[in-house]
RNA sequence: GCCCUCGUAGACGAAUGGUUAAGUCGCUGCGCUUUCAACGCGGAGGUUGCGGGUUCAAAUCCCGUCGAGGGAGCCA
């Protein structure tokens, strides 16, 4: 039987993390076992759905590479299907309709609580007669549909990372609402557990990979299997991704969206291999950088670990960086190019391949893409405000003449190389009998404002090509 | 309070009863460099949450305990 395995967003916000490292582990799932890998929409919260997350959450998702096979399939566009199984399981008696009303309900929850009891529904129109339905129809109550859940039940089913995983079924909850409210001849919207086991037996879902907050509605939705009459898939519950406090990942924990992570000069590749390793553990474990394809090859659900893991953006940082320092250097000048744009750049102001040899500089440096505006930024604006320490080194004894002789010579200069620049910058050793490093530190004080950068020949060089060498090297 | 799950350095995590408990990030020292970064070579950091038990031998198996996380919707 081919692998068949699904991720199933909701648009009620942007792609967030967890549903991308869940998409993540279902889409290595698939590349492993040749199975397939199938995007399902889950909009049946209209309320709540917004067209702009579902744009948000396939745009992150293609983004990051997770490519799907089929779909994607909307479950707002098939109710009737799930309204037919709900139906189906009103006909065999397994469901019913419960008029109990939110107040009722708010109120039964009260003083559950109050006696230290879980919360729960207890099953009272379970055995309507009627008279009863009548009674209630006539004062005007609009009936939810619940299906039957047998206290002395027990659910019990083989997690691909956890194990057995066994549930009483008094535990869950009383008999569960399938649809919403509407009357007695119209059937309302159907619900969340309804819906996904409807769609995953006509999908022919053959594993359910989805995050460990998901564990306490799998021996529900493995009732509504066999009440449907469908084999259960397998089941694999990962652990959450954590905030760096140890909790549930979410909004208010600050940047949680894959599109944040991408404003934010994250690279595809990094994130998602980042995502991969939380969580989950290479064969060998001394090789944590690896391309989708590489880690699809080795993924296997056993290696999956069992507890949360905290998010660390400076694990990030590191891996982000690695990629970039290896990205051959045409592709992040493409990136880069985007930074600098943002940034209210002229890159048309220069050649390509002034642009790949600032690439090339600046690339050992970069953390993230955005780095690369702050650090470009000697390059791309022609006045220059000098650090305090780069005014101290010009202060120091003998810079003015150093830097005076510097620029008379590079007037005689028609051919700058950067040994050319080399030459000079002897010369001047030689000419004013002062140290090198003198000599380099006041340079680079002049010609970038900074006392600390990359390369200086190079920036030297980057800046000659645009002609802004000589005013800084003749300021004051 | 109830149900489920999980605890290995600050973080991610390896080790399927058998050397001195891997590796990576971070931290730190040194080297390279005019400098920062990158890179290279070192270092520190652990009573495997805690307490019992089984065994020649326990991170690993059993019992208990504590802590943490998740759940308990006419949300998904």
């Amino acid at each position: 039987m081919t692998v068949r395995v699904r991720i199933a967003p909701s648009p009620t916000g942007n792609l967030h993390i967890g549903t991308a490292r869940t998409a993540v582990f279902n889409w290595l799932f698939a590349r492993h076992n040749q199975g397939q890998f199938i995007l399902r929409v889950e909009d049946t919260d209209l309320e709540r759905s917004r067209p702009e997350y579902t744009q948000n959450i396939v745009a992150g998702l293609t983004w990051l590479g997770l490519t799907w096979d089929e779909g994607p399939f909307f479950q707002s566009e098939r109710m009737d299907l799930y309204r037919q199984a709900v139906q189906t399981l009103l006909d065999k008696g397994l469901a019913y309709h419960c008029y109990t009303t939110p107040a009722e309900l708010e109120a039964m929850r009260a003083a559950q609580e109050a006696n230290n009891e879980a919360p729960r529904y207890d099953n009272r129109h379970r055995n309507l007669t009627a008279e009863q339905k009548a009674a209630f129809e006539a004062e005007g109550r609009k009936p939810v549909i619940r299906f039957r859940i047998e206290d002395d039940r027990v659910i019990s089913w083989k997690d691909l990372v956890r194990g057995q995983v066994t549930w009483q079924g008094k535990d869950l909850g009383g008999d569960m609402v399938i649809a919403r409210a509407a009357s007695s001849t119209e059937m309302g919207q159907p619900l969340y557990n309804m819906v996904v086991v409807v769609d995953d037996i006509d999908m022919k879902i053959t594993q359910v990979i989805r995050g460990e907050d998901h564990i306490g509605n799998t021996p529900k939705q493995i009732l509504l299997y066999e009440a449907l009459g469908a084999t259960s898939p397998e089941f694999s519950h990962t652990p959450l991704i954590l905030s760096p406090a140890g909790k549930k990942l979410s909004k208010r924990d600050g940047v949680t969206s894959i599109s944040e992570f991408q404003e934010m000069g994250f690279v595809a590749p990094a994130l998602v291999n980042y995502m991969t390793l939380l969580g989950w553990s290479p064969t060998d474990p001394a090789k944590e950088l690896f391309t989708l394809a590489e880690a699809a090859e080795d993924f296997e659900m056993q290696r999956v670990t069992k507890a949360g893991a905290k998010f660390d953006w400076d694990k990030l940082d590191w891996i982000n960086s690695q990629y970039l320092h290896t990205m051959p250097i045409p592709e992040l000048t493409d990136h880069l190019i985007g930074v600098w744009k943002k940034a209210g750049y002229d890159t048309e102001a220069v050649t390509r391949p002034w642009l790949e040899q600032l690439t090339t500089l600046l690339a050992p440096s970069l953390t993230r893409l955005n780095n690369a505006a702050e650090q470009a930024q000697v390059f791309f604006t022609q006045d220059l405000t000098l650090g305090e320490e780069a005014l101290a080194q010009l202060q120091q004894a003998n810079v003015p003449e150093v830097l005076t002789f510097i620029a008379a010579q590079l007037k005689e200069t028609s051919d700058f190389t950067a040994d050319a620049a080399k030459e000079l910058i002897n010369q001047a050793v030689k000419a004013q009998g002062v140290k090198k490093g003198l000599v380099m530190r006041s340079l680079r004080a002049t010609l970038t404002g900074e006392v600390h950068g990359p390369d200086l020949i190079e920036t030297w060089s980057l800046l000659q090509q645009r002609g802004w060498d000589r005013s800084r090297l003749e300021r004051g």
